[in-house]
DNA sequence: CGCTTCTTTCACAAATTTGTGAAGTTAAGG
DNA sequence: CCTTAACTTCACAAATTTGTGAAAGAAGCG
């Protein structure tokens, strides 16, 4: 077991990362397709594969890798683009994917904060329970604004040690 | 609907805010019956219920509430305690839940840390794919130390504006 | 245009998850 | 101890989700 020297990639290992680092995520609540052609997609060395390629390596259908880059286009985590001349689509991991999911993550946070406006104003804001979700509400608005903070951070932080990728 | 005066709850009010905090929580990837419990406790006014006042709410058997009262105390969204001398149990949201949670949270990211340390090693990191976990890996790190960080800070704002419920 | 190559959509079978009633377990109070 | 109230576990039916093959839909290329 030393470290692959050069050109070869040992299909194996790559997919038992694949396999170990999806199954993590689906058990963190992602769709377990999406989870595979994810972890492939971040395992490869280019960043990017074709749906036959994602097919291939894991053995599931056309229709499969299409339902799961449909979901990862959509929270961002993929990217899609058109080989020049070509009918031939590649997907890509940005390499800010984890920005743009956590940017994703605020949307549904927002959602949270307009019920809680709601059940606030509904309960009675001096109610025990209006205080609750008040309180609730507060610590929601709170962490918006510190991820946004964080990620700057990040931004900073990621470039000093990774150069920008 | 102007705002309840004092003593009386609004029992459609209630469940009003129930339901659909609940849908947003089952929307972000919880199971539905935890999601309702949960929500029948934040709004309560004590912030305790019995398994039978839940049941009664939210219209569910005590199979159901035995079950999504079990997931949340395993997340440390709600703690059970036993009513002195009966046999009739409460659940309780604490008022540091999203603490809790939080942290429970950090839990799965050591995990996607360890599959991503592995794929390093794995893939070889001198390797372009092996570089791109890095990179990921030290973003959950980075994130990590982070949250703690923000959630000090959480804890002495919430101080200074909610005092110490 | 029409052929060809990819991708997406659709209907369905299989697998999984969910919530229930009923039986089982635990513990308080006689 | 025995009764009984409360919670949990279990087996199952219903509902939902998942992944597939097949058909339909785009888009390059001649």
């Amino acid at each position: 077991m030393t470290e692959p020297s050069g050109a070869e990639r040992d299909p194996k290992a790559v997919s038992k990362f694949v396999e170990s680092f999806a199954a993590q995520l689906v058990e963190a609540g992602m769709q377990r397709m999406s989870a595979r052609v994810f972890a492939a997609l971040l395992s490869s060395d280019s960043g990017t594969m074709t749906s036959v390629e994602l097919g291939e390596q894991l053995q599931i259908s056309p229709a499969a890798v299409s339902g799961a880059v449909r979901y990862l286009a959509q929270v961002h985590m993929v990217s899609r683009e058109r080989e020049p001349g070509s009918r031939r689509e590649r997907y890509r991991v940005h390499s800010n994917q984890w920005y743009e999911a956590l940017t994703n993550r605020e949307a549904i946070m927002k959602r949270w904060e307009d019920a809680l406006r709601e059940g606030v104003t509904s309960l009675g804001a001096e109610t025990p329970a209006g205080r609750r979700l008040a309180e609730t509400l507060a610590f929601f608005e709170f962490m918006e604004s510190e991820l946004r903070a964080m990620m700057e951070r990040w931004r900073v932080h990621r470039e000093r040690h990774f150069g920008d990728g």
